[in-house]
DNA sequence: CTGAAAGCGCTAACAT
DNA sequence: ATGTTAGCGCTTTCAG
């Protein structure tokens, strides 16, 4: 910058009122700031904007932060929210975690100490004390696709209840009657609105079996699934199971998979329903819960970045309504 | 840190020394850490990154660039790379450009402005010149999974050419004598030499058919997809195919997602072979390349850091032999 | 219309 | 064994 303004034969200051688009602000004569800009161009320059930051006190950088990114719902989240806080002028960086509290903490401060202006996080298990502490720093952040019912933060959510509740629905009409239901073994809440919406839509069927739920871990997931269907289908003559709902795509997904190499026929005397579409089995008309993930990766960027730009703690929730795809 | 400084009654170098693990160095007094140490911790101070890289010259930060962070490859690779980055101390910055030359050019201004102290990129197309002027730059920088042959720089990439010559080569030893390949539309390396790997096998068997190549775009890469494979099909008695070989994962997924909606079976008669696994029909055993995606990340970050680190602008590329999987 | 100067939060050579 | 000081590259107030 200073090398520009040698050139030119001005101030660092006047460069940069040119290079920051202030010229009028600065009232810099529009021959100088023509002269400036040519030589900045031609010199290829370009701002540090560490330096940049550092002295205006924010980065125009966002955090997002999932389980895993090589999870086919939170990619999808990743990419949405990346195309939105990029138009809106915003650099996102991408924290996958795991389903690991170890790697949370570390990887919030860590991002919070490179001084990311906000971040959109998909909280784990067991960190909800994290996030009281970083309530009270008043730190920007808002909560997507999962959350915590007694915190009052920012939040785009879907309402998993009533999807769960209206696909059960869809295949109690459709004549199922002992549905069983595969679910993470997970507390928090948008998995128990699931599991709830489930048992709901049950109780409206007097002739309907009891809830029967299998909950499966995040670790072992594909194995877990395996073995639960596999015990499912070979206690027939105790359960005579004919619907299965997957709590998820990833459930439904390995769970579908199960269900083919055993030869079970998906159909009418064995339905199924799940959250997310499944492109496995392409020609298997399976009902399922329609998420918004793109109009969530908006809500949420937009949500966060007039927090941080208009710096309003508002409380608001969104939430969304998933579409129910009968097919 | 001026605030401990005072509680202390020190300065703010020697607060900086112990909070850097530098007592030695600093020569402090272990008496004077200690307090440092528990007003630090008791006031929750946690370090400016940005000014700390401002005056240190570096960021401990990496890139990764990649056409798009939904694809399940990619994700994959992002996975392992910031996994790896991790355990090494980085922070690794995730931009997902699209197949878009007018996206990856701002975006990896914006990445290098925030100074990150290197990136790992899947280059698209048409942005060779990018490159050469980033290297002329000194940029550190390696090229992941595609590359540019002309272009000597830091490359971790798999045998391309003998993985796909190796896959057609089984489909041809089990009889397939008609093979079509489906490939993307992408003048890049990778995809050529998977070409050339296909076509190479052909040639060992003088009773097999000319090549039969379908290139299809990545913009509506699921409808072309299936297009491209009903012709085919309903063309059956001008090109009796028996083998079917897709270049990538993605293609792979959307044409055996068409054939079985078109009720094709798959089997003895009519055997696919493609890049990467499928889990789209499990009950169909698909021979693929395997391609070591973790190995690949951890290979890219290795070499990034080296070059970061030790500053040497080393040539070396390194090609990764994927394993073919017979099932 | 333009420049001087202060300072963002930190590090590190050099003093003491 | 600890403090002084001079920046890192930029923005912005205030004084010409």
């Amino acid at each position: 910058m200073q090398s520009i303004a040698d050139q030119v034969g001005v101030s660092r200051t006047t460069v940069s009122f040119v290079l920051n688009g202030k010229e009028k602000e600065g009232r810099i004569s529009s021959v100088v700031a023509a002269r400036i800009k040519e030589v900045a161009h031609r010199e290829n320059y370009r701002f540090n904007e560490l330096a940049r930051s550092l002295r205006t006190g924010h980065t125009r950088t966002i955090a997002l932060v999932v389980a895993d990114i090589s999870d086919r719902f939170f990619a999808t989240l990743a990419f949405h929210v990346q195309q939105h806080a990029l138009h809106k002028g915003y650099l996102v960086v991408i924290a996958s975690v795991g389903e690991d509290r170890a790697q949370f903490k570390p990887t919030v401060e860590m991002l919070i100490d490179r001084q990311v202006d906000g971040m959109i996080v998909v909280p784990i298990q067991h960190t909800e004390q994290e996030f009281v502490r970083l309530i009270e720093t008043g730190f920007p952040i808002v909560l997507a696709d999962r959350y915590f019912p007694d915190l009052k933060m920012n939040r785009v959510i879907i309402d998993n209840f009533g999807a769960s509740f209206q696909i059960v629905s869809r295949l109690l009409e459709k004549g199922c009657r002992r549905i069983a239901m595969l679910l993470y073994d997970d507390q928090l809440m948008h998995m128990q609105e699931r599991q709830k919406g489930y048992v709901k839509a049950l109780e409206k069927y007097p002739d309907a079996a009891q809830p029967v739920i299998y909950k499966i871990g995040y670790a072992n997931t594909q194995q877990e699934t395996r073995e639960t269907i596999r015990k499912l289908f070979s206690n027939r003559d105790t359960f005579d199971v004919d619907g299965l709902f997957f709590a998820t795509g990833g459930l439904a997904m390995y769970g579908i998979e199960t269900l083919i190499q055993l030869g079970i026929p998906i159909g009418p005397q064995m339905q199924i329903a799940c959250f997310d579409r499944t492109d496995f089995a392409p020609n298997l008309k399976i009902p399922y819960v329609h998420q918004p993930i793109q109009e969530m990766g908006k809500a949420a960027v937009d949500m966060l970045l007039s927090r941080i730009e208009k710096g309003e703690p508002t409380n608001e929730s969104c939430i969304l309504t998933p579409h129910i795809i009968n097919r």
